[in-house]
DNA sequence: TCAATTAGTTACCAATCGGTAACTAGGTGT
DNA sequence: ACACCTAGTTACCGATTGGTAACTAATTGA
């Protein structure tokens, strides 16, 4: 059965749309990208992450891990740490994060030409 | 050349970093979306994608044109109607769009189930 | 002349997002 | 006892996002 006659997107209240919302978030896109290059913890995470504070990184992890992208494993060292890793259900996710990623990269170049020439014929 | 060298969204102020955080946004994705199903004008659009606002729209369009995904044309009709379609860049970040779109329509029951094991775990 | 249609725009306001800085909590080494 | 480390949390506040409703502008048909 095709589950796109279930549940869509552009339907405001469907629980695909909610949860579309959630992961078109820049946040979440580069927390699973840095997450599918390796398991990191939470120090590591936010210098990996230029710009991102403690708050938000915090809220983002509990978020991905509530709905099972992230593993959150405490490791029993001194100091405490907690490693951060995927599910392979974020793994999937993580495929996508980094094809956005990778693209951004890798056009952006376009993109300023584009506005460029957008902004030239806008002063005629 | 690897451009990953020269750009890199972790890094806070690159280029790269205010165009990924510029795609990963709903509003845009779920335009995208639609406009790579089949042109469409101002009206349709907004009745396409629910919940969304004029105001909105009308921003995100002329972002999305400016930035060189859509093509925005005025056809000479009575009364006006302008289509809004994707350009070929435009076409390009469609197909990840997309990926995302089905992925979160086909992979929601998981997520949902995923919520209510972590909800169960910790009410113990 | 007047209503209708399309494509927006504008002012105003409410809600959400997110930064900062200081704090908690548990454990280690001196 | 005290400083230090990790991993957060909290209160407070400013910035950004986005909704609503009413408005403009151009054109057409009755």
């Amino acid at each position: 059965m095709n589950q796109a006659l279930k549940y869509n997107i552009y339907q405001q209240h469907c629980p695909a749309r909610l949860f579309f919302e959630k992961i078109a978030d820049k946040w979440v896109l580069l927390i699973i990208n840095i997450l599918a290059r390796e398991t990191q913890h939470f120090n590591l995470l936010k210098k990996s992450i230029q710009g991102i504070s403690p708050k938000v990184l915090s809220q983002k992890l509990k978020m991905l891990e509530r709905d099972g992208f992230i593993a959150r494993q405490v490791q029993d060292t001194a100091p405490i740490r907690v490693d951060y890793s995927l599910t392979p259900l974020g793994l999937e996710v993580a495929k996508m994060a980094y094809q956005l990623k990778d693209w951004a990269e890798s056009n952006i170049e376009q993109v300023i030409y584009a506005q460029q020439r957008f902004d030239a014929i806008q002063e005629q």
